[in-house]
DNA sequence: GTCTATACTTGGATAGAC
DNA sequence: GTCTATCCAAGTATAGAC
């Protein structure tokens, strides 16, 4: 699967609806008969578009990550400040969330990993390493800007708050008032700001 | 399923292989041949023990529930200050992932918990529900004491922390050189200790 | 590009012998 | 309590008509 390939209109309608699906019940959990009753379309001609089941999950993770590359250069444009990227970012995720509760799509596969094609978990993989060093960079500014203290490397005040957004939603999907991921990140940001 | 039923030397061994099946590879990610194969017995013997795949699940649930709380209380009499208490308790989930990456029996369960029967839904919001529960506890000894301080209120720190615990080994998965639960906590710490 | 039809496999579950 | 045998449903995938 070429990641620059346009997807005609109905891969994108099962491509959309396959994401949901994921973030709602992982990959483990539906089937392409569900794909088949959301698109309106028989299970033969979702293979027409994707090959395997594989093959759409690919597809699903490398749209995704393309989706979040961009929003990540939105973020690094409109704030300037390591707290104020640190916020937008864990918007990101909180707007993911209060969508019916979904998960990110790399969180539920990565929880799913081991079972999951070689090349599904790289696909996830890849989708923590650009989160992690994107954040790793505005953590390093922060620091060296003094709009970030801590005793810590930002490398892994990066791994660290991304852990913890992921873990918010899902945690979060089994309590009855969550705090979600944008004030779990505040509350993490007012331990880095003195 | 009652929670006291004592289990007959099969069944254990059934509902040991079946929790180590979740945490690898989730609930929806393995089969009654799976376990079969495991444990040398035939998927018609499982059903003997248990019922049906949900069965089991609950069964698994309520044990590792049963075996956390009990790790809670020796927890809380071995260590008297918050600080302490809470790197034990971050060590919890430091021991399960560091055994081949397994993640906490609820924390898969929560990400897949859309494609969940009720019965075993609810026995995973019950384990989350009794882990803040106790880090609310905990944490609101800490700021009363001195021993932590922070401006958000401890059912607010407890369910991030929580989060971040989850987060730090679904996240971990994926990363060559994870940081882990137990470093991922000390992160968060040493934001409430200054 | 979408359909019907179908092949093949796996998964959960049950009946009944031992 | 464990087994063989079997049922039925669901899941992935393919062939071939339209």
């Amino acid at each position: 699967m070429n990641t620059h390939t346009e997807l005609s209109p109905s891969a994108q309608r099962i491509a959309d609806v396959a994401q949901a699906l994921v973030q709602e019940v992982g990959y483990n959990g539906f089937s392409f008969e569900h794909i088949s009753q959301a698109v309106g379309m028989r299970k033969a001609s979702i293979h027409h578009h994707f090959g395997s089941k594989v093959d759409l999950g690919v597809t699903v993770v490398q749209r995704y990550t393309g989706q979040f590359e961009e929003a990540l250069r939105q973020v690094q444009k409109q704030f300037s400040s390591a707290p104020e990227r640190l916020l937008a970012y864990a918007d990101l995720f909180e707007t993911t969330f209060q969508n019916n509760h979904h998960l990110c799509v790399c969180g539920m596969l990565g929880a799913e990993s081991n079972s999951l094609d070689a090349s599904l978990k790289s696909e996830v993989k890849r989708f923590f390493q650009i989160n992690v060093a994107w954040l790793n960079h505005v953590m390093d500014e922060g620091l060296a800007s003094g709009s970030l203290r801590s005793p810590h490397h930002a490398k892994v005040l990066a791994e660290t708050l991304l852990s913890l957004l992921e873990g918010a939603m899902l945690v979060g999907r089994s309590m009855s008032a969550p705090i979600g991921p944008r004030h779990a990140c505040e509350v993490f940001l007012s331990g880095l700001i003195h």
